[in-house]
DNA sequence: CTGAAAGCGCTTACAG
DNA sequence: CTGAAAGCGCTTACAG
């Protein structure tokens, strides 16, 4: 009872091999699974193993093998439905490859996105999968690249920066979702997103919009409502949907404006159900007098009256491609660099009707 | 361009050591910011640090302090709102502590959950949090705790394991959900959870729950519904409703039998969200004909129509609670094992009715 | 097939 | 305040 509180020493190889008479080498050899050893000293090494419960020291076998068969995942936010289902797509290829996973959480804040990259390369990851919350501001990745940190860019961008990204086709989607509502009559559509921004305030340039997927979709919007003959849709782009207090301020006065939306596309689940709340709130029924579409799949977007249609993102499959990406670069594979752009479909609910 | 493919040696501290001109054992110093030096010395170090671009190696400083600054959290689905909003708080704090989360997914499956502790313990986590997928066998817990790994218990007990546990109240919330339902007129109640289970088979067993949580909650149930003067509760406990199929299964079996329930209770908010389709798919109107509450504050529960009335569980509390609680431990704190239990409280919303 | 030595990049006593 | 040496627990050549 003597050293209640002191952390037992754990047992290490020299103490297997001690117990099984050979030396540090040869039970490192059947401990570590390398090199060759006689069956007859591998059981007794083993069986003095199991006897100590040794546990080998993953960390020991990093700093020695250089590599931690550890991959760093960087995600926007960790609540989102649209991240957790994309970090399973990329724990089921990482397990079965025999990677672990460190997630870490950059909540969209760039300082916290480098400070996770610095502490996962001082952990020696492997490599790295990340969301950048600004795609204007990559000096941490460009850093991450050069010191040889293998990295796959996730549902974003950066054209400038030579690596990987796997993202779904957001503006192709947004031309969709958007032409579907066209075709339903509408002309008057609100795009909304809650990318910093005043109440009120709409998008003029591309610097409002660092998050490359969102600045595809809303690109895409206003193209399909070019194309449809209206030229200021970027007028209905409408930022600072941050929360619902926020959402509810900037719906409200959407609404209430001389050219008031008659649908509204939300840029993300968490954006859309906020939306759904304003609308509820503010008493206006959908679809009759707005439409709705969402992008991502998300649950609660099948049990509203009326459900609400998406559009649908191939989010675990995308985690998986990008794992499997970056495996590929950390097996060695120096095929070009790759940007997967993953298709959408849209699937139709009951929140838009014609409109009237 | 001759090494292109080969990973760059990364710079060490003998590195700046030799460009400092000083020695490895006083660059070591500043750079791991221990020990004392002239300021005259610690400035040409740091700048012959940043000149290099040095990034600590924290292997190899975890091998040296035998501490790794990292918490090892292990959660039955992070898919489950319930879980990443549990895991944003463990990370909240973990965080503000300096300290880094690796999160692991069990699946709700024990060897999964075996295996991540292996490797968590392999990487030498300085502790573990950990949801036991089954309360019944935890070797490997105890193994944890042999080998002096702090370990926090999180949303469900194993009494005979001498560790911290943070859970929510889950017997007084069962029973005050279950009273609240009594108060409206309701007798015929069914409790309806995921875990295993073939579609109408009912609780006759404690082994049939494995999950503490869940047998507490069955279990304040059937307390509240016996003081009720029902005694055979425990026949409208089911389980199985582990997807939406085996969920419309059960629920249009229990709705189908003689004593069919007029009120349902559900375990969690994925279980909730299948008994609301089912519902729905069934053409049962709530709360008219159906009265429905569940566990857990979920974001559909508020846009459903009617919007749910839920247990909600300070999930966020009891995630910080459980980190600060194992960073204590880690600290060496040697106060008594406790097992915090957390109040819920119900949240009245639309879905329930009077019992005609 | 097995062993002795060196090394991964730090930190920790121990001297000066 | 600074330096030289040993050690953390493994793996990697190099010999026998």
């Amino acid at each position: 009872m003597e050293n209640i509180a002191s952390p037992k020493r754990s047992v290490t190889v020299a103490d297997v091999a001690k117990a099984a008479a050979v030396s540090k080498a040869t039970a490192a050899r059947v401990l570590g699974g390398y090199g060759t050893v006689s069956d007859k000293v591998r059981d007794k090494v083993i069986a003095a193993a199991a006897e100590l419960e040794y546990r080998p020291n993953e960390l020991a076998r990093s700093m020695s093998t250089g590599k931690s068969g550890t991959i760093g995942v960087i995600v926007g936010d960790i609540e989102n439905a649209f991240f957790s289902l994309a970090v399973r797509g990329i724990s089921d290829v990482a397990r079965t490859a025999g990677f672990n996973v460190i997630i870490a959480n950059s909540g969209e804040e760039l300082s916290a996105e480098q400070s996770a990259i610095d502490l996962l390369i001082g952990r020696r990851v492997d490599g790295l999968i990340v969301t950048p919350s600004n795609c204007g501001e990559y000096d941490h990745l460009s850093n991450a690249v050069r010191v040889g940190v293998p990295l796959v860019l996730f549902d974003r961008t950066i054209p400038s920066l030579k690596v990987d990204a796997v993202t779904g086709a957001d503006r192709d989607a947004a031309m969709a979702a958007t032409r579907h509502l066209q075709e339903a009559g509408h002309r008057r559509i609100a795009y909304v997103t809650a990318r910093e921004g005043a109440v009120g305030e709409f998008f003029t340039s591309e610097s409002q919009l660092p998050t490359s997927s969102v600045l595809q979709r809303v690109q895409g919007f206003i193209e399909a409502q070019s194309a449809n003959g209206i030229d200021d849709a970027h007028r209905h782009v409408r930022l600072g949907a941050s929360d619902q207090e926020h959402t509810d301020a900037v719906i409200s006065l959407l609404l209430s404006e001389p050219a008031a939306p008659t649908a509204i596309l939300a840029s993300d689940s968490l954006v859309g159900l906020q939306v759904f709340r304003s609308l509820q709130t503010l008493g206006v029924s959908v679809p009759e007098q707005v439409s709705v579409i969402s992008f991502f799949n998300a649950d609660w977007t099948t049990v509203t009256s009326p459900p609400v249609s998406v559009v649908d993102q191939p989010v675990y499959e995308m985690g998986r491609l990008a794992a499997e990406r970056l495996l590929a670069r950390i097996d060695g594979s120096e095929t070009p660099e790759t940007h997967l752009s993953l298709a959408t479909s849209l699937i139709h609910r009951g929140s838009v009707a014609r409109c009237k």
